[in-house]
This record gives structure tokens, C-alpha cells and sequence, in this order.
DNA sequence: GGCAAAATCCAAAGCGCTTTGAGAATGCCA
DNA sequence: TGGCATTCTCAAAGCGCTTTGGATTTTGCC
């Protein structure tokens, strides 16, 4: 069924069936509502295709796959693309996906550009210093970054969250129940969201004289082995750590591991603490109750992703120029990982 | 850049470009190296959208994202995703991801099909009965299903691991060790990967003579806290069980967990096994190596993902259509979270 | 009742590509 | 050198939609 055939069987001009269902002004309210139950029973929707070759606009947000050397995919990005995609349907728009190398990215943005794939792209994994921001913009594609460069200047919509704060406010936190030696177990420093983690955290011991210890503080992909080796590492160390901040939950878990295996329980033994991303799978189903129940600074990355989707719809259609940038606030959730320090 | 401007710019007729970059035999060489030369340098890319209307095909992989109530991303699902993607990189495709409830699901592949948004859609999560497999043979979608339904009968494409062989071996595996009392912490059983990893295990104990406990069996989810509440409660029971058999690594980093709050060591004080989709962010990555070392039956999730993303391009094109199903074994690997029965 | 204005509706062009059916150029042989 | 079979190239139609500019009908008002 196509809009030929729907309009010769209503009697009526591809033009009028075409107005009727765009919700143009020009037809009847009578006309429109018998070309939009004609339509419904008819099972006609238009073709995405032709509308795009007619309007040059297409109702597809692109997202790379990055594809790095370990294979790894970031269930922190899967979730975020879960949440996008439901903002997306919601509009009526759809996800593209596409895997590439890193060194590859450059160049699906141009072929979406020159194939004219995508209306507009989210940008993952922002760095310090990301030439990504000014090719997208010489290209001419609307885009949203989820999270920021470093020279972050108003001058692109993205949407964030106030790592620092979060970051300084959990330091802050196990500073006042008496730590001093408190570990880092960061992301990759190159990326901003890490790095300005790593600043809240400086601030936070700089503020209370307290001295930065380099033996404590660790940077790489936020994975479960790699939150399991840092704590290991951090436990044989001749003066280890009272507490423990990690940037993410598989961390925390890796973490919590290491520590179960040298027979130490957080909260009693040990202070630990995360950024929790509310990640959809390590949260109970059902009618379970109990989850690790981490101290931790909370965020949902699946709502970061809904609400992106949404700013950057509007920013494609023209409906609100104005989101230059959005910052969320990270939430202090008390759980049962942290005590104060003994003797 | 389009083909009448490309075209004219070379002298050329736009049949004899299109036909020169698609390969056909009507034009010689050397005009086909001349007109690949001047797509290249003039970085053109053909309209998608154009090449779609005029032949009816379009190189687009449709999945639907499941957006169950409790907002579950299930990450197995996006370790095969980020495997598709590859694929279909691989072969010029890209992958459309679509969030619908369950129950939309229906609704949104007759969209598909009637607005002719994709060439093909991948069925995730096939159920013993599973009405998709119908309605997509009637809507005429190609289409390949990871997984299998119950009444598998090699009349479309599949690609499943052997579920049951995996969960006899893995239980035998635990028998031989003299373990008689052997926990199932299983997925949703009313979906066939689920049901067929029971069936082993069932098969497994009976050909043992052993008999099944229904208070050792479990079946849910599989996330994190549903692995730690279902070991809480076994640990609970008056005559525990000497051995745990997970479904899913997550589950088992639930189940060490609870293990590890109650003062037991898996491969010690208990044994522990599960099946692991390698999934990609419990990896360790770069060079630091120790992962949970689990005793496992194994499958790469995202190796399935990308044969599955070749195999559908293939069906699609109509280049093997006896593709009917593909059945992968999980290999046995040995870690050290198992140990013979003590006492 | 008559006329302008408003409300409806329509034919046709065009988006960028593929592909059919036919024409021009080339090579080969007698 | 002429005639025929190949080889290469082309003009034009069509895919399903939107949208311009114009035609037709209805309405409002004196």
C-alpha cells in the first residue's frame, strides 16, 4: 500500500492524503479524519525512503560502535544507548549503529554525511581534547555529546554529569568519617569524565591538607578484572589504604572481590565507595530486594540517554537552539560499604 | 556530490557511472577505473535512500530492544549487538535498533516490513512457543534467530549454542567430582536456551541415578542480585548443596558474593561453575590478566553475534539459503572455583 | 443575488538512484 | 571495404513521497 494507491482508493489527490496525515492546515478536519482511518486500516505507513529523498530530512540518529583492540564494549555505553533508544522511539525516531576501529570514526561521520545516513549523531567517549567536536561541526551534522571535552565553551549541546562535584562530595565524605589514605580507582584520565573526577578528588584531599599519594590512584578501562588487580595491588602495599573510591561499579564489584579474598569486608575492615551508573543488570528484578548496597555517587546513565535523545531531536528539528549544555548532579546514596575509621 | 553531478563532470552517462561503481560487466575497465577514481577523489557516496526507492532493497539489519518493566538491558544482548555490528560493518550494512514493550514487538516488525525500513531483523530471546517465528514467515521478513524456539524444526535460520550438552557436561563435570547435591541457578526457563540448559542438567543427574531436588533450582533473570539472593537462600537451607551450577557469569559473581559474606571460598568450601558468554567488560583488559577464573562451560556471545550478522546478509541476498540452523559447543574450561567433594 | 475571499483540492515537478530498451562505436571476417 | 556481431554508452522511465502554484468550490457579506 502506498500513497498512491491509498489516495485513488479514497477518491482523493496524492497531495490532499499526503497533507491529511502530515497535519498540514490546508484539508478539512472531516477530510483528515477519513484519510487517517483510511490509513489506519489500511495498514499504510510512508516510506521512510521516499520521504527522505522528498524532504531531505531523515528521522535516524547515528551512534559508532567503538570496536577497540580488546573487544571490549562498555556496558555503561549499551545502557545509555537503551535509554536513548527509548527517547528516540518516542519521537518516531530510530538508532543507526555502526562499529568502527577509533581511527575509523572520522570516517563514518563523513559517509553519513555524504550518504546523508543520519540526521544527527551522538558523540561517546568525549576526550580532554577531542577533535571530533570541530569536524562534526564543519560537516554540518547536529550532534550531542554525552559528556564533554575539556574546553568545554557553550558552544555545543551536550549533556553531562558534574563529575567533579560528585567526585569531590564522596572524598569529602570519607574524609569526614576520618580517612586519609583514600585510593583512586579511576577510568582512562584521557577522558574527560575521569579526568575531572580526578580533579574533585584533588580538590577534595588539597582542601582538607591532606597530601596526594601517587601509589594510590589508578587509571584504565573501568572493567571488573581491573578493579579486582588495583585492590590487590593497593592491599600489598606497607601502608595501604583505608578506603577506596572507584568509578564505577564493575570496579567496585572487582574490588569487593579482591577484598573477599584477603578476608576483608568493606564497610567493617575497609571504607568502599563508587560512582554508580544505576546499571540495569546488577539492579534485582522483581521482587528481590538487596543489592550490593555500595556508598556510592549515583547518576542513571539509562535516563542520561533518554534525556539526550530527546535535546538532541530538538536541536535536529530546530525546535530549541538554546541547549548549549545540560549538568546533571550526581546523588549521594549511603550504603553499607562505608564506616568510620577505627582506632 | 550525487551521480549527475559526478557523472557530468566525467562526461559520462549516470547509467554507465552507476554501473561502472556497482560492478557491472557493460563497462570496461577502463572507464571503471576512471569513474572509481573520481568517486573517490570527489568522496562521493550513493543516497541510501535513492538506491533503496529504485531497487526496493535496503542494506539495513532491524533489532528490537526489548524495554521490559523493569528497565533490564540484558548484557548479553549488547555483547551480541556489538558482534553484529561488526558483522554488518563487515558487508556495508548498518544495524536500526528499535526499543518496544514486549508486546509492541509484533507491531513494530509489521511497521517494518509495511514502511520498509529493513532488509532483515534479527529475533532475540526466542521462547519455547514463540509466535515471531510465524509472523515473520508471513510478513515475508527475512529474518535469523539467535537461539531456537522449542519445536525447532530446521524451517528457518537459526544460530544457538548447545544449550542441553553444555549443562549435561557441566553437571557431569561437578558428579565426577563426587558432588551429589548440585544447585541450578537458571535463567527464565520459559525461554528455550533456559529450558534446554534444565533439560541437561536434569538428564545429567538422572542418568547418575541422583535425584532432583526442586528446592535446588532456580529460575529468573539473570542479573547480578538474583545470583547472590538464590545462594543466600540455598546457604539458608538445612541441607545445602556441595556444588552450584550458574547460568550466566553474572549470576555467578552474585553467587560468590553471598559465598563470600557468609565466609566461603568457591573451590574451597564450595564448588562453583557457570556458563560464560565472555562477555566483554568482565575481561581483563590490556595487560593485566586474572579474571573470576570460574570453572565454565564457554561461548563467545559476540562471536555469535557477528556469525549471526553474516549469516542473515546471506539469507538476505539469497546467497545460501540452506542456512537453516547453526548449533555451536560450549567448551569446558577449567578454572578454580571447582573442587572434588570433601569428605 | 453577486462578488471577493477563504477553503479545499489537484496536477505535476522533483528528490537521487537503477535499469530497460535502444543507439553508437568498435572489432572481425570475408 | 562492406557487413555483421560485439562492446560500450545513453536517454528516459520509474521507485514513493513532498510541495509549489494553480484551479475549483464554498462561504461571507452587502
Amino acid at each position: 500500500m502506498n500513497l498512491k494507491e491509498l489516495s485513488t482508493q479514497l477518491g482523493l489527490s496524492q497531495t490532499t492524503v499526503s497533507r491529511a496525515l502530515n497535519g498540514f492546515p490546508e484539508v478539512s478536519e472531516k477530510t483528515r479524519e477519513r484519510v487517517l482511518e483510511a490509513a489506519r486500516s489500511a495498514n499504510y505507513r510512508p516510506s521512510p525512503s521516499a520521504a527522505h529523498l522528498a524532504t531531505g530530512k531523515t528521522r535516524v540518529i547515528g551512534h559508532v560502535i567503538p570496536t577497540t583492540q580488546h573487544r571490549m564494549i562498555n556496558p555503561h555505553f549499551s545502557d545509555f544507548l537503551a535509554g536513548a533508544s527509548e527517547g528516540y522511539a518516542a519521537a518516531g525516531y530510530d538508532m543507526l549503529l555502526r562499529a568502527a576501529e577509533p581511527e575509523e570514526e572520522a570516517a563514518v561521520y563523513e559517509d553519513f554525511v555524504s550518504s546523508k545516513r543520519v540526521g544527527g549523531v551522538v558523540v561517546h567517549g568525549p576526550r580532554l581534547q577531542d577533535s571530533r567536536i570541530g569536524l562534526l561541526r564543519s560537516l554540518g551534522l547536529p550532534f550531542l555529546v554525552h559528556g564533554r571535552t575539556g574546553a568545554e565553551d557553550g558552544s555545543y549541546p551536550w549533556l553531562d554529569v558534574n563529575n567533579k562535584e560528585a567526585f569531590e562530595i564522596a572524598t569529602n565524605y570519607l574524609i569526614k568519617l576520618g580517612h586519609t589514605r583514600i585510593a583512586l580507582i579511576n577510568g582512562l584520565e584521557e577522558m574527560t569524565f575521569a579526568a575531572q573526577r580526578r580533579a574533585g578528588y584533588d580538590a577534595a584531599l588539597q582542601n582538607s591538607g591532606l597530601t596526594l599519594d601517587p601509589e594510590l590512584t589508578f587509571s584504565a578501562d573501568m572493567v571488573e578484572p581491573y578493579g579486582y588487580e588495583a585492590t590487590s595491588a593497593l592491599l600489598n602495599q606497607s601502608n595501604p589504604p583505608t578506603a577506596i573510591l572507584c568509578a564505577s561499579i564493575l570496579c567496585a564489584m572487582g574490588c569487593v572481590r579482591a577484598l573477599a579474598e584477603n578476608g576483608m569486608r568493606p564497610g567493617k575492615d575497609i571504607s568502599v565507595m563508587t560512582f554508580d551508573d544505576v546499571l540495569s543488570f546488577l539492579q534485582p528484578s522483581g521482587n528481590q530486594r538487596s543489592s550490593p548496597a555500595f556508598t556510592s555517587m549515583r547518576s542513571s546513565i539509562q535516563d542520561a540517554g533518554r534525556r539526550s535523545a530527546e535535546i538532541l531531536i530538538d536541536v535536529i528539528e530546530g525546535k530549541s537552539s538554546d541547549h548549549t549544555g545540560v549538568c546533571w548532579e550526581a546523588e549521594l546514596v549511603e550504603g553499607r560499604t562505608t564506616s568510620p575509621l577505627r582506632d
